[in-house]
DNA sequence: TTACACGGAATGAACATTCATTCCACGAAA
DNA sequence: TTTCGTGGAATGAATGTTCATTCCGTGTAA
């Protein structure tokens, strides 16, 4: 599928892989998935319709990889690195990490967005969303154990954080704004307040 | 468009319309507006392909009439008898009408939540959603000035809160459970808790 | 000269919508 | 009571369009 080459060859290979992916992104996120034509995306990235398919099996294996591939790169910007220390410094630290993560990757973060539990996503797609549930939900667990976050079902905690996260962006999105600096940290500060024991 | 006729012949016409509504509502939440085929919606409300047709313009017609609908549903069902008092009682009882709403009419609560902002809707049903965030705009802004909830944009506010509410639906959702009545209690506390003052 | 990446026209399937036809309820005539 | 004519609701095969995918001629690098 992807065709292997040393050095440049390789090079060229993935400058087009990436203009399809990167079309494919922002294509599904403006119509989404069904909404959006693969024509369309072999034009936004400017390669021939049939050069979509050198790359990927098809639409679906296409907005698999997406998806994977942003998953991902959401993880390891957000888990890497983690502090231990009180549950308050944690919190502020992941919070921050994914607001920058939005910030610089709208679009990627919106996509994940959308497409959470469709119906194209593969068995593999969704067993990487489940394993990061899993990790914030130990996270939860640890500190409500040392009774620093409101005692419940963690997954309805890990629902609300992340559903207020993802109301804040919507809610700037909608004048087409990045959310301001200012405004994190008071939407940050409102949902540590919300959990907090 | 709607055949008129009284007593008996009413009633039929009306079931037809309804079944094709219902028929819609879940296909649109299940698949989504691009992903489900006009055929497949007659196919469940069991009437022919043509005879949504008799009924609604279009496709489009069909989605942007259902979310009117439903919209007014939720306000009617939310905005109605409103409490005076402080804002404490305003928010929880603003909160628990939600959660009755959403218990009730899951599906519809859904399709509104999926097809927000959709580039199908049309300006009618885009200015009704602007109707309704201002309503929300007002109680909040009113709270605020008497000092009971927290300063800070009021769009940012009401994205975090009803981003956590929707972030608790969905989360029960993923079970098939509904929500059970202490979890939304849990919910309404953490959420009074982000933004009070 | 070979091999292969590439573009974009070609293909067949699936779609939204239409329309010629069927079906049915009802009233009039016998 | 039965029979028949009529209007309009209902139908689903037919239509034209759009789509995902394939195919093939071209250009290019080795």
């Amino acid at each position: 599928m992807t065709p292997a080459r040393p050095s440049q060859q390789r090079l060229v290979v993935t400058d087009k892989r990436e203009a399809i992916m990167a079309a494919a992104l922002g294509l599904f996120v403006e119509r989404g998935f069904y909404g959006t034509a693969v024509p369309e995306i072999a034009e936004r990235a400017e390669v021939g319709a049939g050069t979509i398919y050198r790359y990927f099996e098809s639409k679906e294996a296409l907005v698999n990889e997406l998806y994977r591939r942003e998953k991902m790169r959401f993880a390891a910007h957000v888990l890497n690195e983690m502090p231990g220390g009180p549950a308050r410094e944690l919190f502020r630290t992941m919070w921050m990490k994914m607001a920058k993560f939005a910030g610089e990757n709208l679009e990627g973060f919106v996509f994940l967005e959308l497409h959470h539990h469709a119906r194209y996503l593969d068995a593999e797609s969704r067993a990487l969303e489940q394993r990061m549930l899993d990790m914030f939900s130990q996270v939860t667990i640890a500190a409500q154990a040392r009774g620093e976050v409101k005692a419940g079902p963690p997954r309805l905690l890990m629902g609300f954080v992340l559903g207020a996260f993802i109301g804040v962006i919507r809610c700037c999105l909608e004048n087409d704004q990045p959310v301001p600096s200012a405004d994190w940290k008071l939407a940050e500060q409102c949902a540590w307040e919300a959990i907090r024991a």
